[in-house]
DNA sequence: GTTTATGTTGACCAATCGGTCAATAAGCAG
DNA sequence: CTGCTTATTGACCGATTGGTCAACATAAAC
């Protein structure tokens, strides 16, 4: 039971609290007293703990990176081949924001300070890692079976990659609004899943050099620079 | 010369301001004392123009939202063709987020606050529509002309397009900091540019039906639901 | 030139908020 | 039981902040 003398419950209750605020609120609009609050605890305990409101903070962003690691399980997508380990790596990409609004959050208000937080923490750099060399390993694996292309950016393909997911979830009212519907019914997420997933594999397979092109007026530029190898 | 009576211009000055404010430190962070200093007015000045904070933020938005539409020149696209007109769409999209982080920061504050705002603001909506209808021609004499793929969900097609550019800037600081360099520098850039563009082309002229996968280990699923048409 | 409407200012305020602190109580070591 | 450490509380505080207001200045109307 909680209460009386459970520091470690405290501070999980603290923090999952703090986690909570600043996904609804922000890093400035979050209020102390809301935080402790929720938490079930008087607000001094908060700082008793925390420390500050940055210290806080900070404790909430290694905890949200530490879920962005969980969540992405590279050994599992490893197994499943190039084509259909990229498939995945989109997809569960894509489903780790759609579950995790407080990934979100957090890493845009991080992104507004510019990574001042994360810059001082020390292992959050490493957690990309990992990941990093499974999208390596896939790759050099399609390219020696002759199903992907040459010359393929690692990290371009990393951001491209985590961009199709992020970017709808992260604008999930905007766009909702925009297009005067949720954009997180179950048929529409379906859609968007198989579509960035179909996106990753496509750029991957096509060849280096495009197709010619017929446009409607004005001289037929040519594409320079682009085509790569 | 202001400074003495130009309501306008001094209306001007203070948006101005309130955007830069805004961008750096989102809407709770921002200080009105700032702004007014910033726009080298008087505090009381910018409540008598603009009401409160709420509604400095509404007109700050709207402006935003302009932004956005102005820098979509959907015309000049539909000008190019299918293939370069996709092209120039995802490159032109992503530069608009690159050099004007307003819109990016408005838009995350403003999707942390469920769209209220926007919601409450009427002709916001509509604006999405000849970009829209843009996306929709392009992909309609894409086919026409047999360089495109069937059943394209535009609404997807949108978001990914519009994802591809906003992650890379939206999440500049910590993508940085995680990959040990700046994600701005130009040969960055081009390499990124190049890829969103070959990416969402190569989806829009992939067939249906992908080719056959050979899982390390494992039984070879199918690809059930997922190839259209 | 007087009136009127309004742009502009600086001083002011009440409320809020991050943070502190003395006091209390609970577990633990001896 | 007796200290010692520390988790926990609630009252408290100074600084900040969104917002107000009375006063003043200026341009236009008459």
């Amino acid at each position: 039971m909680r209460g009386t003398r459970d520091a470690a419950g405290a501070q999980d209750a603290i923090l999952a609290a703090a986690i909570r605020e600043f996904t609804a609120k922000g890093l400035a609009g979050a209020r102390m007293d809301a935080i402790a609050r929720d938490a079930g605890v008087a607000k001094g305990l908060v700082f008793h703990h925390f420390g500050s409101k940055e210290t806080l903070w900070n404790a909430a962003l290694e905890r949200i990176y530490a879920l962005l690691r969980a969540g992405q399980d590279a050994a599992a997508i490893e197994a499943l081949g190039p084509v259909e380990g990229m498939r995945r790596l989109a997809q569960s990409t894509f489903r780790l924001f759609r579950d995790h609004p407080e990934i979100v959050a957090l890493m845009n208000e991080e992104n507004l300070h510019r990574a001042r937080h994360v810059e001082a923490a020390p292992g959050i750099r490493a957690l990309y890692n990992p990941l990093f060399a499974t999208i390596e390993r896939l790759l050099a694996e399609g390219r020696r079976q002759g199903l992907f292309r040459d010359g393929v950016d690692v990290t371009a393909l990393y951001v491209a990659l985590s961009g199709l997911g992020y970017f709808y979830c992260a604008n999930r009212w905007t766009l909702s609004s925009a297009f005067a519907g949720d954009l997180f019914r179950p048929e529409r997420i379906a859609v968007y899943e198989a579509m960035i997933a179909d996106m990753i594999v496509a750029y991957l397979r096509e060849g280096p050099a495009p197709a010619a092109d017929k446009p409607r007026r004005g001289s037929p530029r040519t594409r320079g620079l682009i085509g790569r190898k």
